[in-house]
DNA sequence: AATGATTATGCAAACGTTTTCATTTTGTGT
DNA sequence: ACACAAAATGAAAACGTTTGCATAATCATT
C-alpha cells in the first residue's frame, strides 16, 4: 500500500461556506480581509470554521495571488553558535509578520547554495535572505530573473545595489586589532578560516592585516594560521603554538569559536590568560562574556540584524520599497574584557597619560 | 505604489511547452516522472526549460496531488547549542529526500507552539516533527484530525502510539547519576530548569532523583536548584553555591549548557575542577569535550536522531508505514572525562577490586 | 415609504500544475 | 509492408483558493 489516502476528511472552504450558509467567496474574505464582511456574518463563519476545524490553505491561495507567505533564509551552518542567534531572531520576527521561515544550510559550499535556492524558488518563497556577498553567479541570476526580493545579511558594504543589513566586518577587525596593538602587542598570531567564498572572514582578515601594517607590524607567514570554525581544531592548533619555542604574546581569532578553543588550549597547558597569552575574538556569543577571564571581542548584533533584515525584506515584498540607504549598517561594539593584557615590557611605547 | 507587479515574466510550464513544441502535460511529466517521456523529447524540454530559466512551481502542483514537499520542525529554541545539531541534521537529511524544512521555535511556550503548528498547517506541510511529548491538546487535535504524519523527537517512551525517535532521557540521568554516586559523592547539588511543559528535563530530573534515592542519598531542598538553560545564569547560581558555607562535592547539571556555566563559576572563584567540585552534565555538545578538564557527561546523539527522524517521517508520508517498533530508541553514551573525581574520604564505601 | 448611495454578498473566472483517459506514435514479429 | 501491442503524447478536468464584476441587501435621507 503506497500513499495511503491521508487528509481524508479535511474540511475545505466549501464545507465552511455550506455550514455558515454563505458562499465560499465570503468565507475567503472573512479570513483574508475581515473588514469586508459584516460582523454577524463573519461570526457565523468563524463559528462554522471553528466547529469544523477548518484551516485555510494558503498554498492554494498563493496560486492566485502570487504570495506564499514564506521567506527563505540560507546560512552557511546551523549547528554552530555563529548564526543561531540570527536564525532565531529571523524566525521569531517573521512570525510577527505572519510569515513562515524556510531554512537551509550549505556548509560554505556555494554550489550547494545554488541548489538550495533553486528548491526554495520551487516552493515560491516571497523573498530570501542570504548571508554575505559571496555567491555563485547562477544563484544571483535565478533570483534577479524572477525579481525575488533579496537582502544580504550579516556583512556590510556601502556601494551596493541590493539591500543589505549587516555589520562592517572589516571595521570590526580594525577595532579589535587597534585595541590589541594599543595594548602593546607586536608578536601576534592570527587564526582565520579559509576565506574562499566567505566574505565575512575575508573582510575580517584583511582588516586585521591592514591595521597591523598601519602599525608597522609585519607578521611572518607562520603567524597566520588557517583554522576552521571548530573548537576542537582551534584548541589543537593553539596547543601546537603553545608548545613551540617562540610563542606570540597575543592571538587574534577570526571568530569567538576559535577564541574559545584557544582558551581551552591555554587551560590545558596551564598557560594563564591573558598573562601567558592574550586572546581576542570577533563575534561575542552568549558564553564569551562568561569565560574566565571574559573574552575581549567585538559584539556582532545578530539579533538586531535579524530583526531589521526581516522588516526590510517584508517591506520590500509588500511594497517594493527599497530602504534608504539601501545598505543598512548595524553597529558593532568593542567589548573590552580581560583576555588581553597591557604589555609593559615595550618601554618604547608612549604610556597613556592618566 | 503598492505590490509592484513582481514575478513579471517568470516563464511557466506553458512557455516551456510552447518552446519545446509539446503539450504542458508532457512538460509536467518530464519533471515529475521523467521515465514516462521519451529521451529525445525530454532533452528538448530540458533545453527549453534551461533556456527560459524555468523553475517549476511545486506549490501549484501540491494543490493537485496533496504533497507540498515541505516538512515542519518545531523546537523550543534555536539560538542555543541544545538543538542546533538536531536542526542541522534534520535540514540536511531532508534535502537528501528533496524536501524543504519549515522551522520555528516556541520558547517553551506551548500555546505559541499551537499557533506555530497552525500556521505550518496553513502552509500544508506533509509532515511534522515535534520535540518531546509535552504539547497542548489543541495542537494534537489539529494534527490528528488532519491525519498529519507526526514524529516526536529527542525523548523516548516505550508505550506510544505515535512514532518517536529519541534517546531515553531518564535512563541517561540514571547513568550519569550512578556514575557520580559510584565515585563516592553523596553531597550533590542538582541544577535543573523548570520542568513544566518540558518532558526531557522532567525525565532527567526524575531519573536523577530515583537513582539518588536508590543509593540511599536524600537531598535537602536547597540542593535542588532551579536554573534556566543559560550559561550566565548557571554561572551566577553556582557562584553563589561556591561562596556558601557548605559546598557540595558534586554537581549534576540538567544540561551541558548549565555545566559550562558551572565551569566558569569555578574558574572565577579559583575552585579547581574536579578537586574542588565535580561537575557532570547531560548532552555533550561540541565543546564539552574541549573544556578543561573534559566534561563528564552523556552524549545525546542529536545528529542520529535527526537523520532517523527524517527517514521515518518521510517514509510515513510516502507510504503510510509506521516503523516497527513504533518508538525508536537511539542509544546515548556515557562519556567519562575528567570533571568528576573519585572521592576517597568516604572510607565506608567498598573499594573497587583491581 | 421611496430613493439613492453604500456596503455585503454571490458568481464564475482565474492561478499553474498533475493526472485520467483517449488518441496517436513507435516498435516488433511476421 | 501489415497488424498488433506497447509506449508516448495530448486534451481537459480537477485541486482550493482569491478577486473582479454584478447583484442584492442595508442604511441614511427625504
Amino acid at each position: 500500500m503506497k500513499r495511503g489516502k491521508s487528509r481524508k476528511g479535511a474540511p475545505g472552504i466549501v464545507e465552511v461556506a455550506a455550514r455558515a450558509g454563505v458562499s465560499i467567496a465570503t468565507v475567503s474574505r472573512a479570513f483574508s480581509q475581515p473588514a469586508l464582511v459584516r460582523p454577524p456574518t463573519r461570526e457565523r463563519i468563524e463559528r462554522a470554521a471553528q466547529e469544523l476545524g477548518y484551516i485555510r490553505n494558503r498554498a492554494a491561495g498563493s496560486l492566485h495571488n502570487r504570495f506564499s507567505g514564506t521567506v527563505g533564509l540560507v546560512v552557511p551552518t546551523i549547528d554552530n553558535a555563529i548564526f543561531s542567534e540570527l536564525i532565531q531572531a529571523f524566525s521569531s520576527r517573521l512570525r510577527d509578520h505572519d510569515r513562515t521561515l524556510l531554512i537551509a544550510a550549505h556548509g560554505y559550499d556555494l554550489k550547494l547554495e545554488t541548489a538550495i535556492i533553486r528548491s526554495l524558488l520551487e516552493r515560491r518563497i516571497d523573498g530570501i535572505a542570504l548571508v554575505g556577498f559571496d555567491h555563485d553567479p547562477v544563484s544571483m541570476n535565478m533570483l534577479q530573473q524572477r525579481d525575488i526580493p533579496l537582502v544580504h545579511v550579516w556583512n556590510y558594504r556601502a556601494d551596493l545595489q541590493t539591500p543589505c543589513v549587516g555589520a562592517d566586518n572589516r571595521a570590526a577587525a580594525w577595532t579589535i586589532t587597534d585595541y590589541v596593538v594599543e595594548q602593546g602587542h607586536t608578536d601576534i598570531a592570527l587564526l582565520f578560516p579559509d576565506v574562499t567564498s566567505n566574505d565575512r572572514a575575508r573582510d575580517r582578515r584583511d582588516g586585521v592585516m591592514e591595521r597591523l601594517a598601519a602599525a608597522g607590524i609585519s607578521l611572518p607567514p607562520h603567524r597566520i594560521m588557517n583554522c576552521p570554525y571548530d573548537v576542537g581544531e582551534a584548541r589543537r592548533l593553539v596547543s601546537g603554538l603553545l608548545e613551540s619555542a617562540a610563542r606570540p604574546t597575543a592571538l587574534i581569532c577570526g571568530n569567538d569559536i576559535i577564541a574559545h578553543g584557544a582558551y581551552f588550549a591555554c587551560q590545558l597547558h596551564g598557560v594563564p590568560v591573558p598573562e601567558g597569552l592574550s586572546i581576542a575574538g570577533i563575534g561575542d556569543f552568549g558564553s564569551s562574556a562568561h569565560l574566565h577571564p571574559g573574552l575581549t571581542t567585538v559584539r556582532m548584533p545578530a539579533r538586531q540584524i535579524g530583526n531589521v533584515a526581516v522588516d526590510t525584506l517584508v517591506n520590500l515584498i509588500d511594497t517594493g520599497e527599497v530602504p534608504e540607504p539601501i545598505a543598512q549598517l548595524i553597529e558593532f561594539e568593542l567589548r573590552v574584557r580581560k583576555s588581553v593584557t597591557r604589555l609593559s615590557r615595550d618601554a618604547t611605547r608612549p604610556v597613556v597619560r592618566l
